[in-house]
RNA sequence: GCCCCCAUAGUCUAGUGGACCAGGACGUCACCCUUUCAAGGUGAAGAUCGCGGGUUCGAAUCCCGCUGGGGGUACCA
């Protein structure tokens, strides 16, 4: 448990390098999150500058997702994410995307190759698939045979003036062990015969992560490289490639892993992973930023609420558990909650409502504008059900009462409370209305009195009474308080719905 | 199969040899508040600190083994 010390002992550079494959996980928002709270956060605190680089590796061509690399920058800054150096803002080691640094990469094969220490591979495809069913009928571990690390010289010309495409190797030492110091893990030892010689460029020219990676980071001056933990296996393949080019690699560090609650890895199947489904569904972006930094992260145990400057505050990666962490839907929720119902402002609260309740058709675009009666009024709705407002989705459910003329057709039966009738319930809604007719419903207090004063005289309880009120005037059982309900409804559409309410009562019974 | 990582309640976690018959939070349950639903308040249940061996006067904390979970094993990242 206790992490080996961290040594901070000049500039931070860190990088995230998504690839542009689909849209952000939610994983990978956690590991930015921590690489931007280590840079902005911890060296920072050091005395020390800290640098956030965003990098896309965008060399699997196949995998390609039109329009990805702006998704996945976009939602970033949502989350509440910058950084000094990206493809989008430069910096002195554009470019940033990968595709387009290709040249660096083949000069880094060719190097390799030239000192001995990387070769080219002939083996189709075809044959590495034969040898891999091969492997496995006969129970061998899978991996690739080294075939082409031998071959003469001669021969590799033959192949080359002949055309024939190959892929370039990593010719890792077959014996011997390789170190590999991870931050919060220690040290661990590999044996160096269990690790393969992998592809360091595919025979399309575009370089894999392994070379790409390694070459980047130095290129780019990383000095600590904060990744996922299923990089762990092939960290010592990438010192060992710092050292064939004769570099010193960056400081390591594997971030826990964030696991689906079944276990296993987060999936569509158990709810949303994409932080973009995230943002659609009303998660704020400040409640899914402090529940990620608790998911492998924590102070003292006891403090669970903290805003983005409280973390780079108090974050350390010292602090960071080598566990994987299971994904509690749950408790997201509750941060939500907590941000909408007791931390956000209401004028806050009401410009992030308003967007869900216009694609919702129940505001306009000039709701939008702060200083709109429109806004104002939807403030008002939000001041008075926002403690039960959990996603921001919810909004337009809970609140279309409040923004339709026309409620919704309800079920007559509504009307009537279990410890009542049908009789008692008119009695009580012609009562009410006679209330209504007198005195106006933005004096909380009067028609409070007015009303109890109702119950009173026709000896019902104030359930009894409040019940029917209640349903004649939002079409349902639950609402806010029903003094603030009516107050915010207002008169007009309380004497509407009342009346309403009254005849459906009548010629229903 | 092989390699690797991890291991405190259902979940996130505090805990770095004695103040821990293990603290906080989510979730669950109960009660209070109350015009409904929430919110809020109070309280409860829930952990033989995965198991077995050591080391030590003393271990959740150190060591070893096992088990379990997870990751990797691609011309994907």
């Amino acid at each position: 448990m206790s992490n080996p010390t961290i040594a901070i002992d000049r500039d931070v550079r860190v990088r995230y390098a998504p690839s542009p494959t689909g849209l952000l996980h939610v994983g990978g928002a956690r590991t930015t999150l921590f690489n931007w709270l280590f840079a902005r956060g911890e060296a920072k605190r050091l005395g020390f500058d800290g640098a956030m680089i965003l990098r896309i590796e965008d060399t699997d061509r196949n995998r390609l997702v039109e329009g990805a690399t702006q998704g996945i920058l976009d939602i970033l800054s949502w989350f509440g994410i910058d950084w000094d150096e990206g493809p989008d803002v430069g910096g002195p080691y554009a470019p940033y995307v990968q595709s387009e640094r290709l040249p660096l990469y083949q000069q880094g094969a060719q190097e390799l190759i030239d000192k001995g220490l990387a070769y080219r591979c002939f083996c189709s495809p075809q044959r590495l698939q034969q040898l891999r069913e091969e492997q496995r009928q006969k129970g061998l571990p899978p991996g690739y045979d080294r075939h082409c690390r031998s071959i003469a010289k001669e021969e590799i010309e033959a192949k080359l003036a002949a055309g024939e495409g190959y892929v370039v190797r990593f010719a890792m030492p077959r014996d011997g062990t390789t170190e590999v110091y991870d931050l919060i893990r220690g040290e661990s030892t590999f044996q160096n015969a269990n690790l393969e010689d992998l592809v360091l460029l595919k025979s399309d020219g575009y370089p894999t992560y392994h070379l790409a990676n390694v070459i980047d980071d130095h290129d780019m001056q990383i000095t600590h490289i904060m990744r996922g933990e299923e990089w762990i296996p092939t960290a010592p393949v990438h010192v060992r490639l710092y050292h064939a080019f004769g570099w010193e690699p960056p400081a390591i560090a594997h971030m826990p892993l964030i696991l689906a609650p079944g276990g296993g890895k987060l999936s569509k199947r158990h709810g949303s992973t994409a932080m973009e489904e995230f943002k659609a569904q009303g998660y704020l972006p400040e409640a899914l930023m402090n529940y990620l930094a608790l998911l492998g992260w924590s102070l003292d145990g006891t403090t669970e609420i903290f805003s983005r400057e409280e973390l780079l505050a108090n974050w350390s990666l010292e602090r960071v558990s080598p566990s994987p962490a299971t994904f509690d839907y749950d408790k997201l929720r509750w941060f939500n909650q907590q941000y909408i119902n007791h931390i956000l402002t209401l004028d806050d609260l009401t410009a992030r409502v308003v967007p869900f309740l216009i694609d919702a058709g129940l505001a306009t675009d000039g709701a939008l504008d702060p200083s709109n009666a429109e806004f104002a009024r939807v403030r008002d709705v939000t001041a008075v059900l926002k403690d039960r407002l959990v996603l921001l989705s919810d909004a337009p459910d809970l609140m279309s009462f409040f923004l339709v003329d026309e409620l919704p057709p309800y079920d007559a039966a509504k009307l009537i409370p279990k410890k009542s009738d049908a009789t008692q319930a008119l009695t009580a809604l012609q009562g009410a209305f006679a209330v209504f007719e007198a005195g106006a419903v933005d004096d909380e207090a009067a028609i409070e009195a007015s009303l109890r004063e109702l119950a009173e005289k026709l000896g019902l309880k104030a359930g009894q009474l409040f019940m029917p009120i209640r349903v004649a005037v939002t079409g349902r059982t639950e609402s806010p308080g029903l003094f603030e309900t009516l107050r915010v409804i207002g008169d007009d559409w309380v004497r509407a719905r009342v009346r309403a309410a009254i005849e459906l009562l009548s010629t229903d019974g």
